[in-house]
DNA sequence: GACCAGGCACATC
DNA sequence: GATGTGCATGGT
């Protein structure tokens, strides 16, 4: 790390900080999982919560074959509890799954796909009006599960950006900053993907709160230790 | 035992 | 619009 005050990043620093994350690691092959429906459980299962927690709450739910929205969407409150017990906040995330499952088979016959067909603008609506799907959880499933090329954000893309010349990325609303990546790169769902996957490891590495920063693929570029975490 | 993890909805000011 | 709070488990 040199002493260089980070800047603003804009299309040729977004761009740097992929190559050197992809140098790191390779290909990721993020988001895990057998099927668009997983994919979209998955993403509401991992709201707030440690991947590894969730992994468990999905081999749950496969063993009950629950990874089909007919079978989720009638699972009881004790199974269904029981099924996401590791995963954290399992009242909760009942009820959201379910609701989730309940919606698509009634306005999608229960395919993803159907989701997929539509505009973006309007797939993304109709996740929003759903409860407990959020900004976040809606472009994990626009991304991984329809293949719609929206950028997420996360708390990962927050610290490093706010670390790399843009602490305001702390701040501003999910949207703005979805506006302002999106602005400066190509609308190229592998690309989007790739990325988010790649921030991902990284994040899960170097951008947790007791993690170090040596060894970070990010750490040759200018940096602000005061900002992010 | 404290702190933390890839959020979200809701209440309140 | 900004800020605070509940939700819950498992790893460090």
């Amino acid at each position: 790390m040199n002493g260089k005050k980070p800047a603003k990043p804009g299309r040729r620093e977004l761009h740097r900080f992929y190559r050197l994350m992809h140098e790191h690691y390779g290909p990721t092959g993020w988001w895990p999982g057998d099927s668009p429906f997983e994919i979209a459980v998955g993403a509401i299962l991992t709201q707030n919560t440690a991947w590894r927690n969730v992994e468990q709450a999905i081999e749950n739910l496969k063993r009950l074959n629950a990874l089909e929205p007919a079978v989720l969407g009638s699972l009881d409150d004790a199974a269904l509890w029981e099924a996401l017990r590791p995963s954290g906040y399992f009242r909760q995330k009942a009820e959201r799954v379910r609701r989730f499952s309940r919606w698509l088979l009634e306005e999608h016959g229960g395919r993803m796909e159907s989701l997929a067909a539509l505009p973006l603008a309007e797939a993304r609506r109709q996740l929003l009006s759903l409860n407990g799907i959020g900004p976040e959880t809606a472009d994990d499933i626009l991304l991984y599960a329809c293949e719609f090329p929206v950028f997420v954000i996360d708390a990962y893309t927050r610290r490093i950006l706010a670390r790399h010349g843009m602490p305001e990325a702390l701040s501003m609303s999910y949207e703005d900053l979805r506006a302002y990546v999106e602005s400066w790169l190509d609308p190229n769902f592998s690309l989007f993907r790739e990325y988010h996957g790649l921030i991902v490891w990284t994040g899960k590495d170097f951008c947790r709160r007791r993690a170090r920063c040596e060894g970070c693929p990010l750490s040759v570029l200018p940096r602000d230790p005061t900002q992010g975490l």
